[in-house]
DNA sequence: GTATGACCTCAAGTCAACTCGAGGTCAAGA
DNA sequence: TCTTGACCTCGAGTTGACTTGAGGTCATAC
């Protein structure tokens, strides 16, 4: 065997920016899977800290824990669709985000006050509704 | 007077979309102004409405209710650096937003069987850490 | 030989942003 | 008259994603 270098939590951690808690937290919570123990001590396959990036990534642009779980996980190959509909959703708010992005920028060039007396601020406020969503509570 | 028309709650929440409860919840934390009360029951300015509409686009976006009060709140001008702050960390976000999707298409069409084993993901677990932020730990 | 650091478990705490439930008031309509 | 609906308060519960704390085990460094 080409020496599998199994790591300890404190590597994994180290080298995906989260915390030793967080990678036993999502052991835990079976977002990685249950390492081997060595004298009682995690020791992790190497692999883990790709997905573990992934997972940090992920979350970074709004993923769920749920919703990596079930893109990284699915066996089915269902996770294509879990994609389509999270890419859909990405662009949605991408499209939001720019929406907003322009409005800040129009309001920091409008010499108002406030945000709250800058009649820009209106056009954000105003429904883009017109795709499926939130049914009216 | 025009009859400045105050609002009762259930107005204010219909047409923004936030339910009751959450109308009053922001009123309680001071994202919104405290109403003045006719009979015990809350009457709303108009200008409210505008103001959950913004709390509620703005938190779609991403922003937390803090960053939305820094920015709806500030009479000291300060709020320029904080929407300043804010277009660069979107403009960020839009950028690992678009990666996101991009690396996700590529899986769509990579014909991997799971993410987990699509080389393609290691692109996105891989640190495009350059601007400031975490230190390496 | 003891102290430090990395690790362990298990339970509980935290934080944001709500949401719910119990119990009550009040006005308008059938 | 009775009931429905909109509103009220106050306190507690919820969810997601962790974080913290108490108390303990080892192995290595000084």
């Amino acid at each position: 065997m080409t020496s599998t270098e199994l790591l300890p939590i404190g590597s994994v951690a180290a080298s995906t920016g989260a915390s030793v808690s967080t990678v036993r937290y999502y052991e835990e919570i079976g977002m990685i899977s249950v390492a081997s123990r060595v004298g009682g001590k995690r020791r992790f396959h190497p692999e883990t800290v790709g997905r573990v990036s992934f997972i940090r990534r992920a979350k970074e642009v709004g993923f769920s824990l749920g919703e990596i779980r079930s893109i990284l996980d699915d066996e089915a190959g269902g996770w294509l669709g879990v994609v389509e509909d999270k890419i859909d959703e990405l662009d949605r708010r991408r499209g939001r985000l720019e929406l907003m992005i322009a409005m800040l920028k129009e309001m920091r060039d409008c010499g108002c006050e406030a945000v709250a007396s800058c009649p820009r601020s209106d056009d954000f406020a105003l429904e883009p509704e017109s795709s499926s969503s939130v049914a009216t509570p």
